[in-house]
DNA sequence: ATGGCCTGCAACGCAGGA
């Protein structure tokens, strides 16, 4: 069973590059960030083509989360419970006895800033429903774009990055709280040769450099993570026309 | 040199991303 993640900046552009990747990468699930799209205009006809089901919650301009599988998706609920949010950016279903949840966390902005604050927020929301969450669904991954680079060696220039936005620590203990429900970093749980970035800037020719952050995310409940072979990124779509400023990550569980 | 790029929307520049 492979299970991926793409935050894949406008499903409209990238979708011949998520349709090579899947033929490619065969996943069993693929999780999209960032779809960009509206529900209407959600290219299914096409993904399931490919042999891929799909389950999607989008919006106009911003945001728009998707879960594309093999196997039927069931379950399917969007959004946090309890926690009002026009912005469309979780989406939940049950695929071969495993329980997904896709998020695209907010960005944040700036440390201080209001949507600082509702990230914030957010992933407190977040962590407070997959306590419960976790309880019926013993085989939970969560998977997505956390926008919270965890650890100093997740960071190319972590003297650069101290304290800013993506790093900074309120957000990494919303991160740390998040893994403290028994859910392990599923790069983690590996020797990496490789510092693991997810996302390098469209500017400064950050790809070339390696001036990335790993900020897109895999994690197990400890009955999956058990069952976890292998977890990497794919930095090869990084690398074509026109990319995603974000890499798939992907998790190969036995 | 704190900006450089990309996307969508809708307008010929903006917000937002990270």
């Amino acid at each position: 069973m492979k299970l991926a993640t793409w935050n894949v900046n406008s499903l409209k552009v990238r979708l011949p590059q998520v349709i090579e990747w899947l033929a490619r990468q065969q996943p069993d699930v693929l999780c999209l960030q960032e779809t960009k799209t509206e529900d209407g205009a959600f290219p299914a006809i096409a993904l399931q083509a490919t042999g891929y089901q799909c389950v999607f919650a989008g919006q106009k301009t911003y945001n728009g989360v998707a879960i594309l599988s093999r196997q039927p998706a069931t379950g399917v609920a969007v959004g946090i419970p309890g926690f009002p949010d026009e912005q469309k950016r979780v989406i939940a279903a049950t695929v071969a006895g495993l329980r997904v949840i896709c998020a695209y966390f907010p960005n944040g902005q700036s440390v201080g800033s209001d949507k600082y604050a509702y990230k914030l927020a957010w992933i407190e929301a977040l962590t407070a429903w997959l306590r419960q969450e976790m309880t019926g669904h013993p085989r939970l991954a969560l998977a997505g774009d956390f926008n919270v680079a965890p650890e100093a060696r997740d960071v190319h220039d972590p003297a650069a990055w101290e304290g800013q936005v993506l790093c900074s620590p309120p957000e990494r203990e919303a991160f740390g709280r998040l893994v403290a429900l028994g859910l392990a970093d599923a790069f983690r749980l590996f020797d990496q040769a490789e510092p693991g970035y997810t996302w390098w800037d469209y500017r400064m020719a950050a790809f070339r450099r390696n001036l990335g952050l790993r900020i897109d995310h895999i994690l197990l409940s400890r009955p999956l993570a058990e069952t976890c072979l292998a977890c990497g990124v794919d930095r090869l779509p990084r690398q074509a026309e026109r990319p995603s400023d974000h890499a798939p990550v992907v998790a190969e569980l036995r």
